[in-house]
DNA sequence: TACAATTAAATTGTACACAAACCATTGAGG
DNA sequence: CCTCAATGGTTTGTGTACAATTTAATTGTA
């Protein structure tokens, strides 16, 4: 029988999957990313380092997009570990200069076993796996675009 | 130019925009779910209780995958508000009876545009919708189904 | 050149999210 | 019965996540 509530039903929601997907992996992640000293969101930062060496706050914000106030303590756990520098900008006092250092580098040789790991657990076909890519990023964008 | 650690690059990920999606998305939820005092984790519960007026704790954390250290301080939140009640159960006093109120179930009235209003953002055709739904769900079924 | 507006980070406050430890209740075996 | 293992929920500790506020530095402008 059908409903004017039906389009509240858990089960109608997309967003809702979408979020325990997210949870989910990240859970899978955390046991392979404790022997690399990181969490899911620090393991994200360091594969931004691992791309471009120096950054500052405002570009990794932009890029990942993550909140300073999220951003500004998981950089100094990470400098606390070693993997990055924090120092502020001699050109303009405002910009943190962030910059990975060679034990960070060195780091990524430690998650070359990941991504497959990762991959065998969501398991699904070449074909699959890319038509879900370009539905998330189609999602993504049109979630972003909206300015309402 | 190839390397070994391509996998390891951002855009290689499927995770990533997954976890981007999920938040996003949920950000988008915020601003109309203020009008009902709920956020996006309280609004999910409140689904449930619109299908199933009485659970418990253990159960809710096995329908939402929420663990108990995140429901108990939600559910105490829900029950300052009015929307639940928390009595422990007398056959099992281990057992937490939560039941939705009247005026839980009044929200409900309130939450029918919500739906609607989230589709518009996400803004996709009806298969492109059913094709993502099917795949996130076939993603989330292989995460958890491995106990590894 | 003062000074208002803008910008980049940091801080504050609230709310998940979950592992691990804890605690009270219950049920099962001796 | 009594004890002890199992169960269901709560608490504690750590780490996001982000809105809103604050602070310091810079820039545009009268």
């Amino acid at each position: 029988m059908e409903s004017k509530y039906d389009s509240l039903k858990l089960k109608n929601q997309l967003c809702f999957p979408i979020y325990l997907c997210s949870k989910e992996i990240i859970r899978k992640y955390t046991p392979l990313l404790e022997k690399l000293d990181l969490t899911y969101t620090q393991y994200v930062v360091m594969m931004y380092f691992w791309e471009k060496e120096t950054s500052n706050v405002k570009e990794i914000s932009q890029a990942l997009l993550l909140d300073s106030g999220t951003l500004t303590p998981l950089l100094k756990k990470l400098e606390a570990k070693g993997y990055i520098t924090r120092v502020r900008s001699t050109k303009d006092e405002r910009n943190l200069d962030v910059t990975i250092t060679k034990k960070g580098l060195e780091l990524r040789n430690n998650a070359l076993s990941i991504p497959e790991n990762i991959g065998k657990c969501i398991n699904l076909s070449k074909e699959d796996l890319e038509k879900l890519y370009e539905l998330i990023y189609k999602v993504l964008l049109n979630v972003l675009k909206e300015e309402n």
